[in-house]
DNA sequence: TTGAAAGCGCTAACAA
DNA sequence: TTGTTAGCGCTTTCAA
């Protein structure tokens, strides 16, 4: 009943193995008659060809990977459909890996595409030092699009989105509210976006000429607990902060459960400002004030990068920046005066 | 440099291929010095044995596929999480494939998959009506676990929660605060979760002797937008609500979102509860009370299953239905009396 | 314990 | 316009 092979098709159809394939893959120069048989054919038996077997001749196949760090993430879960329709629209099937920012599950997935011939590989890499797993990839004829972070001595294309900006803008605005005591609550400083937000929050802080208290930085690592750890590290502080950025989504939120665990009210006693926007981060308590990255055109953006690279293998490596937005919400203290209700 | 194949190798190593693959595969009856120079040779060379080859001989893989309709969804989030640790403790790589609930899609990737000779696939089905594009699959020799929903005429192995007593307890906890017009926001009525949550409230009030005021039941499906728009119509009833069960985490969500723009107080002026939980359901305003699926164990039970299926075909079915868990926060009014500082 | 050879399903010369 | 044939990289008889 299943798997029928051109074999199986061929002698069906009464013509050759080659004349099949011709007809699957759209030549030129078939006649109309035999083309119609085959087709009968192949729809009479439910013709499917083997993908093993095409791709061990063709030296590459119609799927691309897409290797992310965090599926829980929601900056990734957008850039994934961002990445989706953008290959689905090319008929490229993607296939998601999620490496739980594990660098070996990432080698493993990393050998998978390889071996599946992927067409390309979107990665969002584990750990900045990944090169040695990323290059034998590459030099394997599989283009690769790095997003979001950057990869010591492995130049690739890359698509991010400009973090010093984001976090500048967001501490600025902060200052701009009059905060005297902003906590940084930075990501993970071996990674790109850990260490250009940080870079971004200093940088405002320069420009406002306003000295940085550096027992108010705190360092964690992008998840939600060291989040939460680190602004209750603030909070029990001898000054405690009356500001906090926090440098992605996840730890923002440890950070709001932390302060509503300490009954600490947001922001009249501390106002919060996060990095990534969530679809409810408007329906948070209170609505959190965000710097959104574009994650779904980051997504895109990759994808046309890996198709470009595909076609030209030796054009310079391109670098794309996207613009991401502050998106002023209630807590970060804007709207203390107007919309004040507690 | 890339792509050394087994020919290299054993010419590299001074033995036969066949010899070279004896040692890749394990076998039995190789002489040690043997076995220590192809090491040595595939080490040297790199080698990567091409799995397209590989899967053309063994008909079979070791990726198995996880279909899924909305990455944008916590449950699956959380699905996906189980399979992957439960499938990488067994040495098998995921490949995730969002369908966006379009069949199209994922008829797109059944038909990956099977040529790709998965190990297996896990689905959560787009349709209850996706039996015809399932049975080749599993005709094909590829095992099948639907998991969450169940498709007619096409009888699986199905690991799901149990909607019914999950919507029946939510729905009786409200009745038990005292609410006396509770509206039911349900899902998509062609999915079995959609029916069995609603089935649950049904059973709730008959069994608490309350009469269904038909105008209360709402139908949506299950995404945010139909929550939003469904909240509203409820509260603009000349006879508003004082309380409302929503039957899935996204129209939970646009539900709140409603009830927020509106300006309507909750649970004062009307209580919520939500089906599935999500991990910062605590941080929305106000704390929301949740069903919470165990995403996690669904996932593992489905690998589980899978496994199972693969290594005896013949065996009948298997239906594994997990319990769910009513998590009351502040939304419901279990609180008011207690925690009441609005 | 090892090697030679056939063949998995497909495509692409080359011939006709 | 179609068929014959070789071979992609691997595994697995069968023979030695």
């Amino acid at each position: 009943m299943a798997n029928v092979t051109i074999k199986e098709v061929a002698e069906y159809a009464g013509v050759s193995q080659a004349t099949v394939s011709r007809v699957l893959n759209h030549h030129a120069y078939i006649s109309d008659d035999v083309r119609q048989r085959v087709q009968q054919a192949m729809d009479a038996l439910g013709y499917q060809p083997n993908r093993s077997a095409r791709r061990l001749r063709a030296h590459s196949s119609d799927i691309m990977g897409l290797i992310i760090p965090d599926i829980q993430n929601h900056l990734f879960q957008t850039l994934v459909r961002g990445v989706e329709d953008a290959a689905y629209a090319r008929q490229l099937n993607v296939v998601l890996c999620n490496t739980d920012d594990n660098p070996d599950k990432q080698t493993a997935y990393l050998r998978v595409m390889q071996a599946e011939r992927a067409a390309g590989v979107v990665v969002i890499p584990t750990r900045s030092n990944d090169g040695p797993v990323l290059a034998p990839v590459r030099e394997a004829g599989i283009p690769i699009v790095l997003v979001d972070r950057e990869v010591v001595n492995f130049e690739a294309d890359i698509v991010k989105a400009d973090n010093v900006r984001g976090a500048c803008e967001a501490t600025t605005h902060l200052i701009r509210l009059g905060y005297q005591r902003i906590a940084i609550i930075a990501g993970t400083q071996s990674l790109t976006p850990g260490r250009e937000r940080l870079r971004g929050c200093y940088e405002a802080f320069d420009e406002m000429g306003i000295r940085v208290d550096s027992a108010l930085v705190k360092v964690g690592n992008f998840r939600l607990e060291s989040g939460y750890e680190l602004t209750r590290e603030c909070m029990s502080m001898a000054e405690p902060p009356d500001a906090i950025f926090v440098a992605n989504n996840l730890m923002s939120l440890g950070a709001l459960r932390a302060l509503h665990e300490l009954g600490i009210r947001i922001p009249e006693q501390v106002a919060l400002v996060g990095f990534d926007d969530m679809p409810w981060a408007g329906d948070l308590n209170p609505p959190l004030t965000t710097v959104s990255q574009p994650g779904y055109e980051l997504g895109q953006q990759a994808v046309r990068l890996l198709l470009q690279r595909a076609e030209s293998p030796d054009l310079p490596y391109n670098k794309v920046i996207l613009q991401p937005r502050l998106v002023v919400r209630r807590s970060c203290g804007a709207y203390l005066s107007v919309n004040h209700r507690d």
